[in-house]
RNA sequence: GCCGGAAUAGCUCAGCAGGUAGAGCAGCUGACUUGUAAUCAGAAGGUCGAGGGUUCGAUUCCUUUUUCCGGCACCA
């Protein structure tokens, strides 16, 4: 006898051990048609395996999250088969499930095509038709080796032999095809009704660049052709709002051949930028910082003093003149420790925080670069606070607030944390980095706020948190970072005198909320689609006349407007209202002010929104107090 | 940096298989003096990313190179 219990508490018993399937098809044949998988005590498992032993089993259907997963991962599996049919001389490697899809790695002496992946996705729909039955078969190591060697698949070999001993060997089967996996996977094709190909691309064997590259293709795969069919259109959205398109459009910036990764910022994308600045300013005014400015061209022996020569001395842009060598600054911080070693410190004058909103370099790798998000001239609103260690849990505290402060501000309410620690290259003692990740997880904790760790991805000289803000179509945007940092202090001989009169090296936090302004404002115009809220937007309103005989009215409108603050601007064509109006639309101004003769017998100005929508007739000042 | 793709007028894009380029919009000129998302007409606009090669002839084929795009790797 086999009791197997329900999620809602409910018992079943059985004479025979039996399947997930079994259990699903003894309930409805509805639900045994949509069972997926099974969570049997707690461990995914596919839904033909015999339970043999009292269970608690959830039936998993295309419902759950899990259920999904298991499509995703059997979709890599179809790809795969479908790809050695159709080139037989492929041998394949992964295939994981990633956000949205998934992708699988073959290794293969060509790169696939467009056309290729044409002829896959065929294949594909075909295997599914056919509904192949998927088994599970557990193997010996030594037999999953010989498998795999029998019919070449030398990587798939080398993954066996990564597997922990003792840890069982499973196979999948489906039809001639025959993958290594862990698992569980679909009971058969014809579950897999909605997916597509989307991209090929290189990839490193194992991630790792001194390998040889494989070849990578993407898809992604849905419930059913309905949830497809909304992430393309997603898809279609994320292209329309694409800030390098945007920037071209509302003339925001351009990047060009000569300076790559180096942005030239058009007056309205500057306009949004001092906006940004301006604002991140007075924050830090408020917050106890005082702003200073750093020399751009550094001489050699800083950097090498900090260790970043050492690091990424490859990745600097250096000059030389008489027989020195300089780098031109890749981040502010060494600058910002030469500023406080100026003098005798107290104790009493700590925390000392100096903000900056310095132009940093960084020869980024050419394939790295995109638009303005990823660039080799960025400025951050960069600040190091030098404090005492008693002080460290509560600067960094104060600084997790003004993060959250600033991302509503700007319309981010999502914000995921992630704390990475000490990586593999790095310098200072160990007791440093215990100290310094504990505060950091510490200071977390005590805003209540949950975080993942990432182990090893932390800075050379010290762990640090990272503020990843989610935009309006869910995607990630990682900006704000906060860095305990124990070790550059004493690389470069920072010291304040202690209240005992013995020397001491202070605690440096570096901390950036927007991050580099580049990728910020970037974000800032794919979140908002370029339709940017009033205080952001670069024009912020557009007067313009109907017939030419406002043309003296709409001018002094325009004048008052600017006096007052607004960022305004005039346009006096000889064109029909319809035209002006749609030219201001697209370019997004969120109020365009019509000057017609009533206008200007009644001395009002006319609003018409971005949207369309028409406020009618107003005085100036009621403008200026509308609630935008 | 690595794999693959791309580069044509200010912008968006055509240009079949080698015979020195074409559209729409913008810009310019003129007419019209306009009431809420495109008024009409005219003229003009290009070393086809850069260098080299094959060819009688190259935007087209080959090659080198730069930049961009999609990924990978990297991201102090």
């Amino acid at each position: 006898m086999l009791k197997i219990t329900l999620p809602d508490g409910s018992i079943r018993e059985f004479e025979h051990e039996v399947s997930v399937l079994d259990i699903a098809k003894n309930i409805s044949s509805g639900l045994a048609k949509a069972t997926l998988a099974g969570f049997v005590n707690g461990k995914l498992i596919d839904a033909t395996i015999k339970i043999t032993e009292d269970s608690t089993v959830r039936i998993i259907t295309d419902k759950d999250e899990e259920g999904l997963e298991v499509i995703r991962h059997s979709t890599a599996h179809l790809l795969a088969q479908a790809v050695q049919q159709l080139f037989p001389d492929v041998q394949v490697t992964i295939g994981p499930v990633i956000e949205n899809g998934f992708y699988y790695d073959f290794a293969f002496e060509r790169a696939f095509t467009p056309e290729d992946l044409v002829a896959i996705e065929k294949k594909m729909n075909n295997l599914v038709d056919q509904n192949i039955q998927v088994e599970r078969i557990e193997m010996s190591r030594e037999e999953a080796i010989k498998h795999f060697e029998s019919i070449g698949e030398k990587y798939k070999v080398e993954i066996i032999s990564s597997i922990p001993a003792g840890e069982t060997i499973s196979l999948y089967r489906q039809g001639e095809f025959m993958d290594l996996c862990r698992g569980p996977h679909v009971p058969s094709t014809s579950k897999l009704k909605a997916f597509k190909l989307m991209k090929v691309a290189g990839a490193y064997w194992r991630g790792n660049s001194d390998n040889e590259m494989l070849q990578r293709i993407y898809g992604t795969a849905w419930r059913n052709k309905d949830e497809l069919k909304a992430y393309l259109t997603l898809l279609e959205e994320a292209e329309k709002r694409d800030h390098r398109k945007l920037g071209k459009q509302l003339d925001l910036f351009h990047l060009q051949d000569e300076a790559p990764g180096m942005v030239f910022w058009h007056p309205k994308g500057w306009a949004i930028w001092q906006v940004v600045e301006q604002y991140m300013r007075q924050e830090l005014t408020d917050d106890g910082y005082k702003e200073i400015k750093t020399p751009q061209v550094v001489d050699r022996s800083l950097w090498e003093k900090s260790g970043h020569w050492d690091m990424y001395g490859e990745l600097m842009f250096s000059t030389h003149s008489e027989n020195r060598d300089y780098a031109v600054k890749p981040m502010n911080c060494p600058c910002h420790i030469q500023v406080f070693n100026q003098g005798l410190k107290s104790y009493r004058d700590l925390p000392i925080r100096l903000a900056e909103f310095g132009s940093c370099h960084r020869n980024e790798p050419s394939g790295s670069l995109h638009g303005i998000m990823r660039v080799r001239n960025f400025v951050q609103d960069d600040a190091h606070i030098f404090c005492t260690e008693e002080q460290m849990e509560s600067e960094s505290i104060k600084f997790i607030d003004l993060v959250f402060k600033v991302y509503q501000k700007f319309g981010f309410d999502n914000v995921e944390i992630k704390l990475s620690t000490r990586p593999e290259k790095r310098v200072g003692d160990d007791s440093l980095w215990d100290m310094a990740e504990k505060a950091l997880a510490a200071s977390l904790e005590h805003k209540g706020l949950e975080f993942t760790y990432q182990p090893g991805e932390g800075a050379f000289y010290g762990p640090k948190v990272e503020f990843t803000l989610k935009d309006s179509l869910g995607r990630g945007w990682q900006c704000g970072t906060l860095q305990l940092d124990f070790n550059l202090p004493t690389r470069l001989g920072a010291s304040y005198v202690a209240e005992d009169g013995s020397k001491k090296v202070p605690v440096m936090l570096h901390r950036a909320a927007l991050g580099s302004l580049e990728r910020f404002i970037g974000v800032l115009i794919e979140h908002h689609a370029g339709l940017f809220p009033y205080w952001l937007a670069p024009v912020q309103a557009v007067v313009l006349n109907i017939s030419e005989k406002q043309a003296e009215y709409s001018n002094s409108i325009f004048k008052q407007l600017q006096n007052k603050g607004v960022r305004v601007e005039l346009d006096l064509s000889n064109e029909k209202v319809g035209y002006k109006i749609r030219q201001q639309s697209m370019q997004k101004v969120p109020y365009i002010i019509v000057i017609g003769d009533n206008e200007v017998a009644n001395n009002q100005i006319t609003v018409r929104k971005q949207d369309g929508t028409d406020l009618g007739a107003m005085t100036i000042d009621e403008f200026i107090a509308l609630d935008k």
